[in-house]
DNA sequence: TACCGTATAGTCGGTTCCTACTATTAGAGA
DNA sequence: TCTCTAATAGTAGGAACCGACTATACGGTA
């Protein structure tokens, strides 16, 4: 009772449809094509989902398979082209997606839920380490950028996502340092937990500005 | 030759541990738990998941089952609590998680990856949009701050993943805004693709500052 | 009191996803 | 010319993940 799901929700499906607008290829080529382009930091390119993506979507006649070629005795590749509904649904897909934000579990999210296991003293060391990592990831990409948009390389547009997933790290690292810093001044109230007959307790913040009571 | 592989990696593991540390549970009384305080943004609450997640915990001594309760003619249910090597290496992931960001790959990065696609105006159309929707999450969610820590129900700490990510998405918004403008006043050059026998090519942006040539 | 919606508690089956591995060839170096 | 490495191209098996479903109890109401 139950048909095959109705849509390929993988983003790297949404990548391979990108790529057969342009021209047939075989996977492999799909793969390195991203690789060379970037496009690696938006989506996770994995052969192993790349091979079951490709099947995902030849199932839902979204591409098809239009030549098995073979180069002297190297594995046999199959070369795939969008069809008409892949080319329509592409579209689609790409409107929806950027239309409604889905709710995404960052694992950055999940530890900062307990960033009050580690105490205050670690959980900044740890934060502070992150910044650093962060900010160096940063300058990395802004040279990628310096020398394909920057350069004329490449026209901008097709760069866009770098700019935004620079954002993005942007403001993590904003975050990232002023908690370190509310942390260290004290303003972050780190309270003592205790477990008592009725549930869990904590200790109010001794506040600097006003009476506790 | 592959050992059961050494970490469970979905955070919804992190919840349970971290659930465990305060009292032992039944799994579905650790989603109701969850969801009462909001840590349903920070994690996929999904009852499926949940019992795999315990399970693979189990496995892996990180938790064990203590006893199984029979209320009423109610399903029999599983009471878990954490081991010594569950409550070690809670903190250990944590500071690891904290510590080194991982590469994310957010279903808008990969849109924003194909925004050509859509064309101007429909671009700048589904962003806005998207804006609307945003915005609208932050308000709700502010409210949902103002009545826990504001109203002082809850130390700031136990809910200071919500404060990141407000800024998560404070910072998409505003990214978005400024795309929707640099699309609408043009500043964001659109290039037109043509297919030539050497490849690609696309039309250069006529350069309102200077000289095309 | 018969019915209905919601809360409680969890199972099942299938798809997706990823890690690790296989196998061949081209080119660089010794 | 032999070997080693990197690139080429993909397979296989299992873990993770999720949606849909099962079944009981409880409280209100018509």
């Amino acid at each position: 009772m139950k048909m095959t799901k109705r849509k390929v929700s993988n983003t790297l499906a949404l990548a391979v449809l990108g790529l057969l607008q342009e021209q047939p290829m075989h996977p492999y080529e799909m793969a390195a094509t991203l690789r060379e382009r970037h496009k690696d930091s938006s989506f996770k390119v994995n052969s192993g989902s790349l091979y079951d993506t490709v099947e995902a979507l030849v199932r839902h006649d979204w591409i098809e398979p239009v030549e098995t070629a073979r180069d002297g005795r190297r594995p046999e590749r199959t070369v795939y082209a969008t069809t008409e509904l892949g080319q329509s649904e592409f579209v689609r897909w790409i409107d929806e997606l950027l239309r409604m934000p889905v709710a995404e579990y960052p694992k950055f999210m999940a530890a900062v839920s307990y960033l009050g296991a580690l105490g205050p003293d670690r959980a900044a060391e740890a934060l502070a380490e992150r910044a650093g990592h962060l900010a160096q990831r940063i300058e990395e990409t802004n040279t990628v950028l310096a020398d394909t948009v920057g350069s004329g390389k490449v026209p901008r547009l097709f760069m866009i996502e770098t700019e935004c997933a620079l954002h993005a790290w942007e403001a993590e690292l904003a975050w990232t340092r002023r908690t370190i810093a509310e942390i260290r001044d004290g303003s972050l109230f780190w309270p003592k937990v205790e477990q008592t007959e009725q549930g869990w307790t904590w200790s109010a913040p001794t506040s600097p500005e006003g009476t506790t009571r």
